[in-house]
Order: structure tokens, then C-alpha cells, then sequence
DNA sequence: CGATTGCCGACTGTCGACAGTTTGCCAGGT
DNA sequence: ACCTGGCAAACTGTCGACAGTCGGCAATCG
């Protein structure tokens, strides 16, 4: 009976304004405009979103803990800035997640789940033939996430998710380069196969490639950056 | 010149009243103290704690982080109430966390690290022997840390701290069994001896072979556990 | 008698304010 | 020129208070 009045409704988003100031503050450290190390005023942040401090510093905790700022007591926030050495840790700790997904489907992928990643190669080729970067990468790490949610595990997912907003953060930091569309649906497509082979070497095989280059990607990006910064 | 004064020295802990407060709330919940599921009234522990809310807000933002608290808009802040399915992610994730140590530590494990493991056992052994099932899992817990630290990725490390939390939440469920020393001896050496033989297949083995043993340890208490509660 | 509606208490979300600390700066001494 | 000490501004940590919201209970209506 009460049933009746709840089709096609959404449960409406709270008007969370935690939620928001981090959502707000997310999206400015990935769009780098922050300098990495800088340090946030809360005073300076709540003027400017036109908030109390509360707020700003839940969400900056929330933050926190996904790894994008860092606290120092007494002292205040700071955008994380990334040195080499993190950058690895990020990669190998994502090597460790999408492995384990990666070798746990090779023997219980569904058909579904297979078609669902199938046409997100599809959306991804779509965004990096559109030429923004930007979309590109979210939908690859759209993929990604895909992938490790069909694994069913939701402790990984939410591993997966603070990963990737520092995944989001260490992007920032390369200069935009253009990647052609048919090498990444080669490269998706082979992460693909292996899954639908159902041979877990295989697998791994596959997802050590795909990662190796995504991180060799990233960290040549970063280092033609910061030799452009010392140019400069 | 800096330098020479900073021998022998730690950063005095600042008396945070946030920290203090998720101390406490952390301790309280894993020693069961409060009904999973239960809710968490700020004004309440804020009373209880003598500090007013804030601090209670942020260190419950900092536990709900680490998994040891969900929160619901406007409903507040709950214990982390665990099902069989969410147990079998936490072994699962555990198991990711730790294959990829073992397999890194296969060939890059210095001496000195495999000699610290070895003398953590000793330590561990002697917690059980003791008696104290809390110092036997704090001895545990720490021996396995240890092993992930000794990868040198502070993000995996930071994985497995909040995933020993959970671990800890898991553990209070079951009821206490006492376990022989020997047998914990024994299940940690066959860690450290593929270790030391430097062959991935087998360190794979071992640790799958070790968690595989801990998770039915878990499992088969809380069922035990629960059928206890039932018949009560 | 069962379902619905309006009300009440308790609680969370948010705010502005105060106290203690950190930081940058400038004067003074070596 | 360098280091030291102290001062002032700005900031963080913490607090108490107010407004909006949620859950439960009783009164009402069918």
C-alpha cells in the first residue's frame, strides 16, 4: 500500500552542507587549484563558501582520511603534495586491489557483469574520442570501479574509491597529453579477454600490464612537469 | 647542525581533544561495551566525556572512517553492526592486503626485518602463554603490521591499520576460546620459512593457508557466539 | 478497532564567540 | 651579519546556543 506512492521516487539528497564543502573542496584540489602543500584557512574557506567553520572542518576531516589533505595539530590543513615515492605506493597499493578483483573474477565473472564492462570500454572510447580529458578519465576510472564492484566486496570498493581520488590528485600534477582512443580499447579490451579466458595467470598477467602503463603514464608525466616547472 | 639536536627525540603528543576522545570511543566499542548497532548520542558522550560536542563530532567522523561507526543524516552516528557477508569482505580484503606483502617480501625481505618478525613471535607466543586473549591479538595484530610495514608502503600500511580495527570489532563478537601457543607458534613460523625460502607460489600459499585458518577461527565463534545468544 | 494525523520531546546541523597557540615581524644585543 | 627575545595579528581548538528535523505517542476519524 505505501508501496504504491514510492515508485519512481529518488530519496531527495539531504542539503548536507558537510557534504558539500567537500564535494566543493574535492573538486578544486583535482582541478589543481591548490598548490599542493598549500594550506587552507578555515576562516579564510568559510567566508568564501559563506559557511561557519563547522562545516569546513568535518569536511576537511573527510577529506583527510581519503587522502587528499593532511593535518598538522594547531597548525591546520594541507593539500597532500605528492613526491615520487607516493606516487609508487599508490600504484602498488592499486596493483594490490585490482589483482585480487582481477584473479577473483577470472573464476566468478558473470555474463552480466562482462557486458556491463563491455560497454564501458564503449563509453570510454566515446569520452577520449570527445577530447576531454577530463571525462576520460573518469570513465576509465569508471571501468576500474566497475570492475572491483562486481568482485561484491564493498570494504575493496570503498578502498577503491579514497585510491582513486588520490589517482584523481597525482593526474592533476602531469601536463594533458592526448591518448589515442584505439590504444585504450586495446587496452581495456585485453583486461577483457583475460577475464573472459577464466585463467587467473592470465589475468594477473593482464591487469600487471595495463597498470604498469598506466603508472609508467603518470610518472613520465610527472617528471616532463616538474622539468618543465624547473624551465620555467 | 639541526640535525644533532634532533637525535633521541619524539614529538610531544598534543593533548588533542579529538584524538582522546576517538581513544576512548575506539576502546569502548572493540571492548564491546556498547550493543552493535546501538546508537551514539553526542550530547550523551559529550556529558559523559566533560567536553562539548565538537570534538565528540570529529573524532566520530574519524571512527566512522575507520569503519568502526556508520552515520545516518540526521540520525546520528551508530555502532558498526557486522553480518556474515561483511565478516567475509574484511578476510577477504585482509587476505588482498597481505598476499601482496607476502609476494613483495618474497624477494625484497632484508634480514634484519625476518629477524624482527621472528623475534615478534617470541613476543606473541609469550602474550598467549600468558593468558590474556587482548594481549594475544594485540601481539597478533602487531606481527602482522609488522610484516606489512616492512613493505614500505605506507598506504597498504594505512589499509591494514583501518582494517585492524575492523578486525578487532570482528573479534569481540566470538567468544573467548583459549588457543594453544604452540599451534600459534607454529602457524606463524610457516609464515617466516617461506619467507626466507624467497618462493612467491609459497609464500601465496602460506598466507592464504594462515587467514584461511583465522577467518574460520572468526567465523566458527561468532556462530557459536550467536547460537549462544539464541539459546540465552 | 485499525489507520492516519498532529503534536511533543530529543537530537543533529550549524553558527558565532572566546581562549590558547602559532607565526611573522621588528627591535635589540652580540 | 647573525641570533635572540618579545610583540601583535591570525589562526585553530573548543564551547554554548539556536533552529530545523526525526521518532514516538496520543488524539481523531473512518
Amino acid at each position: 500500500m505505501s508501496e504504491s506512492q514510492s515508485e519512481g521516487f529518488r530519496a531527495i539528497r539531504s542539503p548536507n552542507l558537510v557534504d558539500q564543502v567537500a564535494d566543493h573542496l574535492t573538486e578544486a584540489i583535482i582541478a589543481g587549484r591548490f598548490i599542493p602543500g598549500e594550506r587552507l584557512s578555515e576562516v579564510g574557506l568559510a567566508r568564501a563558501l559563506g559557511v561557519s567553520r563547522a562545516p569546513i572542518r568535518e569536511a576537511a576531516r573527510l577529506l583527510e582520511s581519503r587522502g587528499l589533505l593532511v593535518s598538522q595539530p594547531r597548525r591546520g590543513f594541507f593539500v597532500r603534495a605528492l613526491d615520487a615515492g607516493e606516487l609508487e605506493d599508490i600504484f602498488d597499493l592499486r596493483l594490490c586491489l585490482e589483482r585480487h578483483a582481477m584473479e577473483h573474477l577470472a573464476h566468478a565473472c558473470s555474463a552480466e557483469a562482462l557486458r556491463a564492462l563491455h560497454r564501458q570500454v564503449e563509453v570510454l572510447c566515446e569520452a577520449a574520442a570527445s577530447g576531454s580529458e577530463s571525462r576520460r578519465i573518469e570513465e576509465d576510472l569508471a571501468f576500474h570501479r566497475m570492475m572491483i564492484a562486481a568482485v561484491g566486496n564493498r570494504r575493496l570498493l570503498k578502498g577503491f574509491d579514497d585510491l582513486a581520488h588520490e589517482l584523481r590528485l597525482c593526474i592533476t600534477l602531469i601536463t594533458k597529453t592526448h591518448e589515442d582512443p584505439d590504444t585504450i580499447a586495446d587496452c581495456h579490451h585485453l583486461l577483457l579477454d583475460a577475464l573472459a579466458s577464466g585463467d587467473p595467470a592470465r589475468c594477473r598477467e593482464a591487469i600487471d600490464y595495463h597498470i604498469g602503463v598506466a603508472r609508467d603514464y603518470v610518472v613520465r608525466g610527472v617528471v616532463e612537469s616538474r622539468a618543465e616547472t624547473l624551465a620555467h
